[in-house]
DNA sequence: AAGCCCGACAACCGCATTTAC
DNA sequence: CGTAAATGCGGTTGTCGGGCT
């Protein structure tokens, strides 16, 4: 795949945004939308490349952005999302409408990074599994011996489950951390945790990633699918809510989403159903 | 007043993923 | 089905303004 040229050497125009051209990107996208981002500037008359106006577009200029500081509602969820979402900033901002995945990122690393810091939680980042602190860059690294992410989600699963069924697991498990050490798995906060006391039984398949029935593209009957969970009925949650400008977040996320915020937060969640917010989060079901 | 430091945030870069042909 | 283009995402950088010396 050829990279296409940058701005500069394109001629265009880099840096900060001039109210001008601010105006202009507005009546434009106003007057005939944003199909095309590459085609928009030159149509536009902006002396921009595509990537830079939608950027623009999106972080600065919609019309649904909520300017001014957070509130503190606001960066209790980002903190909360965070734990078990990582820095995937934009399904985090996904759920704060108004608010933009950029916008959210620098609050993290400005605001509350520090705060938790200071309180000494910061776990979710000091702890944070490299596959989700940069997971991108490190698996083009074909020689890398970081696991992948897929690879985390297995550790992760075999830390949880309360009977590891892989041998494969074995060497970098220790389960009997599980219910006498606190444990951050990077996604979740794990404390003191019986599972099998407190939360209903999960089959041990619900620890493996499902597998694909042949030629049929659905996940296979031993994998835990929505309506095998005890869970309340979809009916009885809110809408998935997203604001149209994140990642394609459906309504299943939203459930696991909603799950989430009903449930109290990340202390009062069964830790299995956390996992498979995870775990439909990264498949983006 | 000048220089320096640092926090905040807008913007960019590079890669992955999705879409179109 | 393969390839190129478009778009999305997350990490990083650049710039600006305010506070401090």
């Amino acid at each position: 795949m050829v990279r296409a040229p940058c701005c500069e050497k394109m001629g265009l125009k880099r840096g900060p945004w001039t109210p001008e051209e601010d105006q202009i990107l507005i009546s434009y996208v106003q007057k005939y939308g944003h199909s095309n981002w590459r085609a928009l500037p030159k149509q536009a008359g902006l002396q921009r490349c595509g990537k830079s106006c939608r950027l623009r577009w999106v972080n600065y200029l919609r019309p649904d952005i909520k300017r001014g500081n957070f509130s503190k509602e606001e960066e209790e969820t980002i903190i909360k999302l965070h734990e078990i979402l990582g820095n995937r900033w934009s399904a985090i901002a996904s759920r704060l409408p108004g608010r933009t995945d950029n916008e959210i990122k620098n609050v993290w690393h400005t605001h509350l990074l520090k705060r938790l810091k200071q309180n000494g939680e910061s776990k979710s980042q000091q702890h944070m599994p490299d596959c989700h602190l940069n997971d991108n860059k490190r698996s083009q690294s074909a020689n890398s011996t970081i696991p992948s992410l897929s690879e985390c989600k297995s550790i992760e699963y075999a830390q949880m489950s309360p009977q590891p069924t892989s041998s494969d697991h074995s060497s970098v498990t220790d389960t009997s951390a599980t219910t006498s050490e606190t444990i951050n798995t990077g996604l979740i906060k794990v404390e003191n945790i019986d599972s099998s006391e407190i939360y209903p039984v999960i089959d041990e398949d619900f620890w493996s990633e499902p597998e694909m029935v042949e030629n049929s593209g659905t996940p296979s009957s031993n994998f835990l699918d929505d309506s095998q969970f005890p869970f309340p009925s979809l009916d009885t949650m809110e809408p998935a809510g997203c604001n149209g400008y994140g990642p394609k977040v459906d309504d299943n996320m939203g459930f696991w989403y909603n799950l989430f915020i009903k449930s109290g937060g990340i202390e009062e969640l069964p830790v299995q159903y956390l996992q498979r917010y995870n775990y439909l989060a990264d498949e983006r079901i």
